[in-house]
DNA sequence: ATCCAATATTTGGAAGTTAAAATAGTTTCC
DNA sequence: GGAAACTATTTTAACTTCCAAATATTGGAT
């Protein structure tokens, strides 16, 4: 079992022990104040990569990309497992062109139906149905049995990214201070 | 000044006050143990997604997508200025054929070079042209003083990101615990 | 010398993203 | 009642990413 460079992309071996610092290093030399922004940033792009290959990696035997599942999920998650395909895109934080993208994929499939609203004929409510539904089950189960893909991260090691994160939703503001 | 609900896909203001505290509490009536992974995870999605919009903006005048910057930048921090297309995609992580694609585009625009290698005709270097280092140049002090998106992050908290995101590369596999 | 397995890159195709324009329907305000 | 302004969705087009398959080239084993 030799230690060689494997694939790269998705689950990646990198040519340096830590590229990242690395490059925190680098900055340094020629910019030090913005270094640790830098490297911040980097790390949010190279975590999010490693992440969603994992997950997708997760989702794709039940035949779900993580966009598929988070709009089968957001509709699974209300009571009357319907919603304006508008009111989606805000929600997923998405543009409207990728919930008509998405939705329909998912429609071709017999996931979710399509229909006018009555009560204003420019909004389409998308309907989750109970193909859907037991297929969001199916994928939430495999997520969590996956822990998203850091299983091996525990509790609170979790939960510091995500107060760590908060920071920069409040900085760009997303969210008001709290 | 109204609060309204704007646009929503790059800078957005979401209909909750924390959607991702949220997606926690729901998670946490079904699947306590595995709520903390989920908004860590949904949480690096998130700011990923709103780190990149930033970032693209600064660069967009320069014509430049955080792609291309990535490649350009790699070439214009090695002493030569050339690099085996393969050990780009190991270095940025991408696939194979994201350079070639990211490469054919930055050619076209006369900012690299391409020619096979003297040493191996199977391998194809890349080169930064005079023109490609200006423009990394301009382009990074751009993203240099605009705080790569989060200017308004103090340097510690930044530090902290990274620190914390660590983990996740380390529990993944990509670094070694230390 | 030759054959075969590994390596490096490119091509073609599915998915996703965004911006901008087109279409349709609703509301507001004289 | 009708024009103008606004809102919701889709379409189109340009990019980007990844995967899988094709194409070259190299290097080692026989």
């Amino acid at each position: 079992m030799r230690d060689q460079v494997k694939t790269a992309y998705g689950g990646a071996v990198p040519d340096t022990p830590d590229p990242i610092a690395e490059a925190h290093r680098q900055w340094s030399v020629r910019w030090p104040e913005h270094a640790d922004h830098m490297a911040a940033v980097t790390s949010v792009m190279r975590a999010q990569q490693l992440l969603l290959s994992r997950i997708e990696a997760v989702l794709k035997p039940h035949g779900l990309t993580f966009a598929a599942y988070e709009a089968l999920r957001l509709l699974a998650f209300t009571r009357t497992g319907t919603l304006p395909m508008g009111k989606m895109g805000t929600r997923l934080m998405v543009h409207p062109a990728s919930v008509t993208n998405v939705i329909g994929r998912l429609e071709r499939r017999g996931l979710v139906g399509r229909a006018p609203s009555p009560d204003d004929r420019r909004v389409v409510l998308a309907t989750i149905t109970p193909a859907g539904r037991d297929l969001a089950e199916e994928a939430t189960a495999a997520l969590n049995e996956a822990g998203f893909g850091i299983a091996a991260l525990p509790a609170e090691r979790a939960a510091e990214i995500t107060a760590a994160l908060r920071a920069v939703r409040v900085s760009v503001g997303e969210l008001a201070e709290g």
